[in-house]
RNA sequence: UCCUCAGUAGCUCAAUGGUAGAGCAUUCGGCUGUUAACCGAAGGGUUGUAGGUUCGAGUCCUACCUGAGGAGCCA
């Protein structure tokens, strides 16, 4: 095992003259009269390790099978480097060659890859350079969310994978079975839970069971949806990120959501510059410019009202036409925030008819108490609301949808928190995905997360 | 799921309906404390699949497969 003064990026930092043991994986070897260069890395780092063999340490034969791709241990010791582009290299005196790559079938050549072709070597492009800096990124936020919410005293909870709630509105389920498929008509109460059970699409239901106790809680973990969707911004299976807070309003849910936002972008800014820096120069110039300027920035908040007049008066010819009580599509969102306001901005009081049944309606008896936090160039990275807690209205709302398939013996526990000591509370969902996709400049989903599920996909 | 575009060497891409090419990678040779090293040579192809039009198809037509972009749905 690698201790944590031996990765690559500690080795870096290191002084010359002492003695180390650098592991990885062989980027490329150069080689001169006298001497055999390799770059090495063991994806703890943008910059790999230059390691000199000189002639004679090694035998020929093992030389030749260090090749990129190659995975090596090399001892030696750490010396300033003469040559341009690092300080310091390591000068071998062992070198184990643990396992080859033949060059003649290695896929990965020290060339550019398209992503497209990288993502259909998904078990070999996270040597790629592009991958090392987009996964440590992806680490480096996870860290950071944890971190947001556990400095503010908020619970962890792990909901449920498999549920049984069929989620109204939330789009099409994967279903979990252990019948045979090929026995006929499912009997679901012969199913291994005794009834019809999903991946889950949403933790929140069951968030907000947890705030009702601990009253500040989030959850972290994968979630699944079966729709046919074959977009850059959809995955079947990805991460969501879902903070429920008691004794919330939709204002309070504004401010948390806004400082979430920029304290994710100031981690990563911090603590992943070198890879932020190897994505701009090769895929999205303005990268850091633009994280930065939102960090700095105060975002816009508007009510849907105000965005559909907005859009009204913006002379703008739109495929889809707007007015109040329609949607907005995609291109009314990317309008708002990248051309009329450009900065990031959020959406609030949508018409209840469009939004979910758990949205707290507001007094005007038209709007609901939600909230869409609309990036540039992303689109929708958040969307929320003030969760209704008045059991009467809540009732009222789950029978008005009865007629979309909602059954309220489904709903009792629901119900139940607003019978027994309820209170206003408010939270939100973030697609830990498209969160990396705007940190890291990717523009596809596929690329900011390790195995990537779509229709038709999952090779590994 | 709908619309649009694309599929040629391991990779990135050329080729007016008329002999299928280059760069990188690979192999071999040369040079060199190198930095996506450099110089020279060689090998490498059922042009996504199946049909069709034509004297002749990588090129035109049809269907299918795969990928990408846009839309819907959303996070």
């Amino acid at each position: 095992m690698i201790q944590p003064d031996s990765y690559v990026r500690s080795l870096l930092k290191r002084s010359p003259g002492e003695t180390v043991t650098a592991r990885g994986w062989v980027k490329t070897r150069r080689d001169s009269k006298n001497v055999h260069f390799v770059q090495l890395n063991d994806g703890s780092s943008t910059t790999d390790l230059q390691i000199v063999i000189d002639q004679g340490v090694v035998p020929p034969e093992t030389i030749a099978r260090i090749t990129t791709g190659a995975c090596l241990s090399v001892e030696g010791e750490l010396v300033a480097s003469p040559g341009k582009g690092q300080t310091v290299e390591l000068k071998a005196v062992t070198v184990t060659l643990h396992g080859g790559a033949d060059p003649e079938h290695y896929p990965l050549q020290k060339k550019k890859h398209t992503l497209e072709t990288l993502r259909e070597i998904g078990h070999l492009r996270t040597r790629s350079n592009t991958f090392g800096a987009v996964f440590r990124v992806r680490n480096a936020l996870a860290s950071a969310i944890h971190k947001f919410f556990q400095d503010r005293g908020f619970l962890y909870v792990h909901t449920p994978i498999i549920s049984a709630s069929d989620a109204e509105g939330a789009g099409s389920m994967f279903g979990v079975s252990t019948l045979d498929p090929a026995a006929g008509a499912p009997d679901y109460t012969q199913d291994f839970f005794g009834r019809r059970t999903y991946l889950t699409v949403s933790g929140q239901l069951e968030a907000e069971i947890f705030a009702m106790a601990f009253a500040n809680v989030y959850t972290f973990g994968p979630t699944f949806r079966a729709e046919n969707s074959n977009t850059p911004r959809h995955l079947a299976e990805f991460y969501m990120i879902e903070p429920e807070m008691a004794f919330c309003d939709i204002h309070g849910d504004q401010d948390l959501a806004e400082a979430f936002l920029k304290f994710q972008i100031s981690y990563v800014l911090e603590t992943c510059r070198p890879d932020l820096e190897f994505l701009a120069k090769w895929y999205d110039p303005q990268l850091i410019p633009t994280l930065e300027a939102v960090v700095a920035s105060q975002f816009e908040r508007i009510s849907y009202t105000e965005a559909i007049a907005l859009l009204e008066k913006s002379g703008k010819q739109f495929e889809f036409p707007t007015y109040w009580g329609v949607d907005l599509q995609s291109e009314h969102e990317r309008y708002l925030t990248e051309e009329l306001l450009k900065k990031p901005v959020i959406v609030t009081n949508y018409p209840k008819e469009i939004k979910a049944f758990y949205m707290r309606a507001n007094d005007d008896g038209k709007t609901v108490a939600a909230m869409d936090v609309l990036l540039p160039r992303i689109g929708e990275i958040i969307g929320g609301s003030q969760r209704e807690e008045r059991h009467d209205v809540l009732q009222q709302r789950i029978r008005e949808m009865a007629h979309h398939g909602m059954k309220e013996e489904s709903y009792w526990w629901y119900l139940d928190l607003r019978r027994f000591g309820g209170v206003e509370h408010a939270g939100f969902g973030m697609g830990f995905e498209r969160m990396m996709m705007y940190l890291t400049g990717m523009k596809n989903i596929r690329d900011v997360i390790p195995f990537p599920r779509t229709p038709g996909n999952a090779e590994f």
